[in-house]
DNA sequence: GCCGTTTTCGGCCCGACTGTTTTCAGTCG
């Protein structure tokens, strides 16, 4: 059973509190476990395997505890199928519809029989939700125009498609006089790797002005909401889009509150209770109710006693303690990064040239550009056999000849085959600076037999780093089943790196297993698998997904100077 | 149910919006 698994079923259970209400705060508890739970880098199962206390992981308790451990052991757990009994049956999945929370679900399901999202759309067309005491026709009619909605809804969006829609907003919203501040704020703020929708924060002499602008944008396909001083519109593909124009002196608390987390914000807020302190968006209230307010977030921060707190941590993972004592660790830059790891070329299967790939790399003033193409083998186009990648490291060693300001050097994506082993000779890697490995193929294979294949591959002492370790592809692949903490455990023991690949449908490691690598002392390698010269600009995907798994500029190879780059690729096997 | 540089008991984030209501419950972010 997995750690999402586990957290249905206590968020499920909060649901169930909630309808027969039961004690807000003992719901709230069964939420807070359950978000911790979802956050977990690691598997509850393994560590349970190795012994370890489930109490020690935040929001989680004896209660807690041992209903996790019942749910590994057993796949079921007691208390949670008796709440279940006592409830009408399908209650849960109606809550799938916005608007309909837990106490609604269960009055439509027990007073009216409603049982699935299809019986809750007939309700609300036939007048039987209109008839219910404290419901009437807005609700019936909201209820049908949600379950509609939600038909048709995509739920997430990949952060590679909703970050270009809202730089492109935001470069329009620039030009309009007076507009100043425009910040994206929620979870793409956050970096996360799907956002729900886009929310944009600004403040303007002209707010009106600045409103019209926004429903007036060419790709807005339906204007959903219309004030004074915010605008929702609707983007093709059904992307909804906000703008809040907000006061000046209030930006810093507004934009903290509309960055979130919910959980972190949650946190602040019972951190300054502690300090007699009460937050809203509006900023901060003294004991006596007076409110104080930020223009900006760090101000808002320093009130509290806190360090700035990077939007892409604000999770609850431990942040507000570590600000509280100036302890958060400096983030990764764009500045810092001086190479990139993984690249193709049209030698395989990438669309530039060698030379172009290396201009490209000069234009972002980097130290160093690995070439990466494919091996030869199983399902890749056009691969390199080793033949071939000694001609490439020939042309690679004459354009270093040429050009000064970034070294190539010349490496390969070798196939990680079935089962273990590399397409690729020992000889052939040998002869190269830099070697990676993939996994192409035979994607489903069974967690054991992935992870040994795996670390087979990390064992070669020819391989450096480990390209797109789970093979996800968000929203399109599942990853593949793969024990991560074995695979850490053999990285650090071979010293190698594992890649945090920056294909925004890629991100690859994810945050949580990028913070489990760096806390083991894993060498992570950001890079783009750019197959075109202007991927190589996708960096900054893998640099927000690296600062929401904490790395700092030490915890990155791609930070370090070329020389430094070539000891560690020597570094003893 | 969880948790402790105010507590092992007594607290637990805050505000807006909506719809159905004579004062508030439910939902959302």
């Amino acid at each position: 059973m997995t750690n999402s698994e586990i957290a249905t079923v206590f968020l499920n259970m909060a649901d169930l509190l909630e309808m027969k209400n039961d004690n807000p705060f003992k719901i709230r508890a069964y939420r807070r476990a359950a978000e911790s739970i979802k956050q977990l880098p690691r598997e509850m199962s393994t560590m349970l395997a190795a012994g370890e206390d489930f109490r020690e992981i935040p929001g989680v308790g004896e209660a807690v505890a041992t209903k996790s451990e019942e749910l590994l052991r057993t796949g079921r757990l007691a208390a949670y199928e008796e709440l279940k009994a006592g409830m009408p049956p399908g209650v849960l999945d109606l809550m799938a519809v916005p608007g309909v929370g837990p106490k609604t679900a269960y009055r439509l399901a027990a007073e009216l029989d409603v049982r699935s999202v299809d019986d809750l759309e007939r309700a609300a067309a036939d007048g039987r939700i209109a008839s219910l005491t404290h419901m009437g026709e807005k609700t019936a009619e909201k209820i049908l125009r949600e379950v509609r909605a939600f038909r048709r809804k995509d739920r997430r969006y990949p952060l590679g498609a909703a970050l270009p829609a809202v730089e492109e907003i935001m470069a329009a919203l620039r030009k309009v006089p007076g507009v100043r501040n425009l910040t994206p704020a929620g979870s793409l703020r956050r970096f996360r790797e799907t956002v729900g929708d886009i929310d944009i924060m600004a403040t303007a002499a002209d707010p009106e002005a600045a409103i019209a602008a926004f429903v007036g944008l060419p790709q807005v396909v339906e204007v959903l909401a219309r004030g004074t001083t915010k605008a929702s519109v609707l983007l093709p593909g059904n992307l909804q889009a906000d703008l809040r124009i907000v006061a000046h002196e209030s930006f810093g608390s507004l934009l903290q509150h509309f960055t979130g987390s919910r959980d972190h914000n949650i946190a602040l807020r019972a951190f300054a209770q502690r300090m007699g302190l009460s937050l809203s968006e509006y900023g901060i209230a003294d004991a006596m109710g007076k409110i104080e307010t930020f223009t900006d977030e760090a101000s808002f921060y320093g009130r509290l006693g806190l360090a700035f707190i990077p939007p892409e941590v604000r999770e609850n993972q431990g942040e507000i303690d570590l600000a509280a004592h100036g302890a958060l660790p400096r983030l990764l830059e764009p500045g810092d990064v001086r190479g990139d790891f993984h690249t193709h070329t049209d030698w395989s299967d990438g669309q530039a040239t060698l030379e172009e790939m290396a201009a490209a790399a000069e234009a972002l003033g980097y130290e160093y550009l690995v070439v990466t193409d494919h091996s030869a083998g199983l399902g890749i186009a056009n691969g390199l056999a080793a033949d071939r990648l000694r001609s490439q490291a020939e042309r690679i060693r004459a354009i270093n000849r040429t050009r000064k300001r970034t070294r190539l050097l010349a490496g390969v994506e070798v196939n990680i085959k079935a089962d273990g082993r590399l397409a690729l000779s020992d000889e052939a890697l040998a002869e190269l600076d830099v070697v990676i490995a993939a996994v192409h193929s035979s994607l489903s294979q069974s967690e054991q037999k992935m992870t040994r294949r795996v670390v087979a591959a990390l064992e070669n002492p020819h391989v450096d780093i480990l390209a797109h370790p789970t093979c996800r592809l968000i929203g399109r692949r599942e990853p593949a089943s793969l024990d991560m903490a074995a695979v850490i455990e053999a990285a650090a023991r071979w010293g190698k790196a594992l890649e945090i690949n920056a294909m925004p449908d890629r991100l690859d490691l994810n945050a949580a297993h990028i913070r489990q690598a760096r806390d083991r002392g894993v060498m992570l390698a950001i890079a783009t698998d750019a197959h075109a010269a202007d991927h190589l600009s996708l960096m900054r995907f893998g640099i927000g997904t690296a600062r929401r798994g904490w790395c700092g500029p030490k915890d990155v190879l791609n930070t370090r100077r070329l020389g430094e780059v070539l000891a560690w690729l020597r570094r003893p096997a």
